[in-house]
This record gives structure tokens, sequence and C-alpha cells, in this order.
DNA sequence: CCATATAGTAACCGGTTGGTTACGTTAGTC
DNA sequence: GACTAACGTAACCAACCGGTTACTATATGG
């Protein structure tokens, strides 16, 4: 299915789609490796135990979000976290915050039981 | 199943990762729904071009991880969205908050590529 | 110029995912 | 008791994912 992937001839970024790209825990750690410093493909393949080209695969999906923005210098590439478009996700979920903020609790099932099933509803 | 799933002898919840789930649309889709009303299977299902059984199955993913707990009524099964586990989400990428906020896109600039590369890195 | 380090790419592999159809089970309904 | 509605489950399938190894290309440095 390809859910998203995929071209965007004019416009540069978003093909990949950014919820599935944090899906990866490796993703997720990697994001996080980088958002504290800048590092190269090798520098951050040090930090695990996988395979270099598994890493580089990584990055990739990243940066075909836009998460990551990777620079040539030479023969090393670094990488760079450019986190902006987790702003989507956090959006997302902070729509739903009533759920889990406690002094909205009762807010959060109100709203989610608001609405009464159809058919014979008993209790 | 499972790359996760299974088990939790002592706890509760969370065999399933959160992350995941909302990794797929059409589960974010469902999230939406439930998170306005209660609804059976196959009220959610209306909802959808995919068959029944698909949207059972995600329905089980999402329960699988806390998102939603289903309460059997007779023949008909509620599904209603219990969204704390967001909260991890939402707390991951709060983190990264910096990084997208306006008023403090130098600091994350700054932050990103503070260690700042080193040249000739001799192994 | 040649050796080496950095990194991309291709081919492959097993497991997972997201969907389907077909069927089974159980609860209402007549 | 028989039919139907609401669901679960099993078997299947193609595509994808995350990993590997092997190879290639290019910069750098002696």
């Amino acid at each position: 299915m390809a859910i998203v992937s995929y071209i965007c001839v004019m416009s540069i970024t978003l093909r990949r789609d950014v919820f599935q790209a944090i899906a990866d825990p490796t993703r997720r750690e990697i994001i996080n490796l980088l958002s504290h410093k800048t590092l190269t493909l090798n520098g951050v393949a040090e930090n695990f135990n996988i395979s270099r080209p598994a890493i580089s695969k990584h990055i990739r999906i990243l940066s075909e979000c836009g998460l990551v923005v990777v620079h040539q210098q030479g023969r090393e590439r670094y990488c760079e976290a450019r986190l902006n478009s987790l702003r989507e996700v956090s959006e997302w979920t902070s729509q739903y915050e009533k759920f889990w903020s406690a002094r909205l609790d009762a807010l959060g099932d109100f709203l989610a039981s608001g609405a009464k099933p159809r058919k014979t509803r008993k209790r």
C-alpha cells in the first residue's frame, strides 16, 4: 500500500509520514542522539549494534520526512536534526490531552461516551 | 502477532508499542472517531471502505496498547477510547519542542549543532 | 598514485503488516 | 427452532520492513 511515500513534484519535503518514521525505536533513538549534536553517519552507527547500512536506511527515512537533513562535507555526511515536523505529532496528540490530564479525566470520559450508542443501551 | 505483544505478567498494560499503533493512518482515524463517541465495531467499520475484519484487527491492535477498551453488551461490542497512553507520545515529542517553537528556533539550532563537527576523525 | 575511510546501493531474507474471503459462534428476533 | 445480525478467527496474499552481506564510488592522506 505504500501508504504515503513519494515524490512531491514541486515542493521539497514531506513524502514520508512522520508518524511512521517515529514508530521505530531505533529511529527514535537516532532522533534523540541527533537532537543533542550533529553526527556523521558513522558517528550515529557507533551508538548501535546494527550494521552501518541499516543506519543508513534509517537516516534516509528520517531525511525523507524532513526530520534530519544531511549535508556532505568531504567524504563525511553530517546528520542534523530538524525536528519541526514533530510538531504535527505534537498537535495531533495534544488534541486528545483531555484524556490523560488528571483534572480533566471526567470531561474526557464524558466526551468519549457522550453521544450514546444507538441501539438498546441498558446500563 | 507480534513484535512487542505479550504478556506483562505483573503490570496490566503496555504490550503493544503505542508509537507503532498510531503509525497507521486508519488507526489514527479510528482514534479520532472514538474520541468523539463510543461506537460498536460495525459502527466504526461504516466509516471506512475496508472490510469489517480489517477494522476488527485494527481495534485489536488499539486495545492491545490500551488506546481502546472494548466492552461487550449482548452481541455488540462497544469500542471506547482510552487515550491515556498517548501521553507517552506527547511527552516524547514535547522533549523536542524547542525545534519548532518559533521563539526558540535559534536555540534549537544551536543545540543541534552545538558540538561542532571535528574534521579529521581518526579511529 | 595508492591505500584507506566514509558512505551509498543492490540483492537478499525472514517476519510483519494490512488487507482479503470464507467460515464459525453467539445473541436477538420472529 | 430457525433465521439473522454482530462479531471473531483462520487461511491466505502481496507488499513492506528491518536487518544482513557484498560491492562500489569517492575523498583524503601518506
